[in-house]
DNA sequence: TTATTTCTCTACTAAATCGGTAGAGTTTAT
DNA sequence: ATAAACTCTACCGATTTAGTAGAGAAATAA
């Protein structure tokens, strides 16, 4: 399961993205609207800042602002930043790679091949989904439901 | 990440699938060849055994074996199992469904519609690789080492 | 029938992670 | 100078993970 972490900043990203852009958004503002405890947002999005994806401006008028267009920020970058990697297993893992420490054999455990399948198809489908394709994703199932 | 509980149930079923059929092993030789700690190894096989999956003997010349031939025992039943829901987010989870607390609208929401795509990406990987099929995968990455 | 073998069950525990909260500090605009 | 905002450090309770300890129950063999 992904962490309420990576989850809160997606939502967040989601919020920045259909705001004007460079346009300074309130930690306050974000917090209520999508309901997310105060606190724990301002670590989330202090963490997307250092992170590069966000930039931030003190004092009055200030907030968070998306650095880089919606269409160069996707789910895996974002899910990596707070959850690590998006592997099941280690050993398969392709920024946090580590060897399972209990494995005999790497190059010849059946485990692995089937967990590095998993790992292409996901981290593919992830970095598929920029966040302006999750806007847009987002306007289809609202004209759907009417 | 998977827990080392799946990794170590899925390891052990590997083992068995490898014996004469319905002769016991003991569970002192899986944990001793699969490296596995006995206690810990013990509690594993017996949730497998009250699955349905494996069969146990007591006494002397006892042990377990597989109750279900490799070919109807896949990863993902074991997987889920052990770690409960295969989905990322519990709004998309099968057998494990709960809505997310803090989802405002599940119906329009796109992080869902990601989420679903891998859950079924995942699920159809793991369905595939039944025991007799991980066998086959090892059968042959050995090959290739030669 | 008694000893031995082997699985079964309950209870505990140390360490890590998760999901936060508290509060002081720093920067910027007015 | 003051107020508005982000920044940073430190803490905390609950849950999960990865085990361990030890007694018990069933089956077999002597």
């Amino acid at each position: 399961m992904i962490t309420k972490k990576s989850k809160y900043a997606i939502k967040a990203l989601i919020y920045l993205t259909k705001q004007e852009k460079s346009k300074p958004v309130l930690i306050e503002e974000i917090s209520t609207e999508e309901k997310i405890p105060k606190k724990f947002l301002e670590a989330i999005l202090l963490e997307l800042r250092k992170a590069g994806i966000l930039g931030s401006k003190k004092g009055k008028g200030g907030g968070y602002y998306l650095l880089k267009p919606a269409t160069e920020i996707n789910m895996a970058e974002v899910m990596r930043l707070f959850d690590g990697a998006i592997a099941l297993v280690p050993c398969v893992a392709h920024k946090y790679y580590e060897p399972c420490e209990e494995c005999i054999d790497e190059i010849t455990c059946p485990i692995r091949e089937v967990f590095r399948v998993i790992r292409e198809q996901t981290v593919a489908t992830l970095k598929d989904n920029t966040f302006d394709e999750l806007l847009l994703k987002e306007k289809k199932l609202k004209r759907y439901r009417k």
